[in-house]
DNA sequence: TTGCTCTTGTCAAGTTGCTTGACACTCGAT
DNA sequence: ATCGAGTGTCAAGCAACTTGACAAGAGCAA
C-alpha cells in the first residue's frame, strides 16, 4: 500500500492542481476557477491540467470526490469508536454533518448566492451526485460490516439502508435545517425504527 | 521559498534514492549498497540513479551532506536559543555531538569494523571531509553573525575560529572520547580563551 | 592462474509526460 | 456585432526516464 515513487509523482501533480483549484474556490468561488489559473498556480501548462484532470467540470467533480474522502475518514473513525450499530450510525452522521458545516469548500459552494454560477459546482453535490452516493455507499457499507458484523439486514436490505443514510446525510449537508447532533439523531432514529420493524416481521 | 511543483518532483526523486541508500547502510553497512539496489528499491532504472546522484562515491557524499543538514539545523536552533556567544557555541556543539551519538547513519559508519570496506564511507567524514567542513563553516559563521552580531572577531579571524570549531566537533563526532557535554565544554573553553586573548591584545 | 559472476560507469535508442503554439468554439461585455 | 477571455483539442518539440548494450574491475572457485 506504500506509494511507489512514480505513483507519488503522479499523485503529487494531481494534489497540487486540486489544491490550487480549491484555494480559488474558497477565496472567490467556483466561477473564478480557470484552467489557466490552475496551471499557472502550479507551474505547469494548461494542457497538463487537461491531461491530468480532464474538463473543467471534471475538476469540480474531482474536488468534490477528494473532499468526500475526508468525510469518509470521519465515518470510519466514528464507526470504529462507537459501541452499537445505531450509535455508530448516529455518531458517524454527526461527524459528517459537523465537518460539512466547517469545511470551507462545502460552505463556499452550499452557501453561494444562487445567482452566481457556482451553481455548476453545487449540482455535483445534488443532481449529479451519483458517484458520490455510490462511493460513500460502498465505504459506509464496509464500515458497518467491519464494526458491526451482526447487523441483521440481508445484503440487499443493507444496500437500501446504506443508500438511504447517505442520501439523508447528503441532504442535510446541502440544505441544513438543524444542529448536526439533531439531524444525526433523526437519521439514527429512522434506522432504529427500521431495525425494530425488521425484527418484528421475522 | 515554497517549493514549486517541478522542484518538489526533482527533490522527491533524490530524497527517495537517498532514503533507500540510507536504509541499506543502516541495516547492512555501506558495502551492501549497490546502484541496482537503490534503483530497484525506488522503482526507477539504474541509469536514473547515476543521472541523479552520480557515481557510487557521490552517493556516499550525498548521504553525508544530507545528514549534515540535520546537524546544521541543530546548530541554528541552539544558537538562536542561547544567550551569549560562548554559551551559544557550547550549546550548539553539545547538540551536534548528541545527535552524532544518536544518528544511526553516523553510528553505523563510525562504529563499523575497520576491516569492512565501509571505510570508503568513513573517509568522507574524515580525510575527504573538505566539502563538509566548508558547508558547515558557512552555516556556523552565518548563525554566529545572525545571533551575536557583536562578535569581536574581524572577518578573517572569524573564518579561522569557525573552521577550528567545525574541525574540533567533527573530530569529536568521528572519534568520541568523552560525553557530548564535556566535549562541548572543551570546545567552548578554547574559544572563550581565544576571545580573552583577542581582547587583551587590542 | 583461468574462468565465472557481479557490479560499476557509460553510451545510444526508444518511450513517456510536459510544453508550446495553434485553431475552432462559446459567452459575456463594449 | 465584434472583441476579449476562456475552453477543449490537436500536433510538434523537448526533457527525463527506460531499455539494452558494452567494456572494465573486483571477488571467488576450480
Amino acid at each position: 500500500m506504500t506509494a511507489t515513487y512514480r505513483e507519488s509523482v503522479q499523485g503529487l501533480l494531481r494534489e497540487r492542481l486540486l489544491d490550487a483549484a480549491q484555494r480559488v474556490v474558497e477565496d472567490s468561488g467556483w466561477s473564478a476557477v480557470t484552467m489557466s489559473g490552475i496551471a499557472g498556480a502550479v507551474g505547469v501548462s494548461r494542457q497538463t491540467v487537461h491531461n491530468e484532470l480532464g474538463t473543467r467540470h471534471d475538476v469540480a467533480q474531482a474536488l468534490a470526490m477528494r473532499e468526500l474522502g475526508r468525510f469518509l475518514d470521519v465515518v470510519r473513525e466514528r464507526m470504529a469508536a462507537a459501541d452499537g450499530l445505531v450509535e455508530g450510525i448516529r455518531s458517524a452522521c454527526e461527524g459528517v454533518l459537523e465537518l460539512g458545516r466547517e469545511s470551507v469548500l462545502i460552505r463556499t459552494i452550499v452557501g453561494s448566492v444562487p445567482s452566481e454560477n457556482d451553481a455548476d459546482f453545487l449540482k455535483i453535490l445534488t443532481t449529479e451526485s451519483g458517484e458520490i452516493v455510490d462511493t460513500a455507499g460502498v465505504v459506509v457499507r464496509q464500515a458497518l460490516l467491519d464494526n458491526f458484523p451482526d447487523v441483521p439486514f440481508a445484503d440487499d436490505e443493507l444496500d437500501v439502508a446504506v443508500e438511504s443514510i447517505v442520501r439523508l446525510v447528503l441532504s442535510h449537508v446541502t440544505r441544513p435545517s438543524k444542529d448536526p447532533s439533531r439531524a444525526a439523531a433523526d437519521v439514527a432514529w429512522i434506522i432504529e425504527l427500521s431495525l425494530a420493524g425488521h425484527a418484528a416481521r421475522s
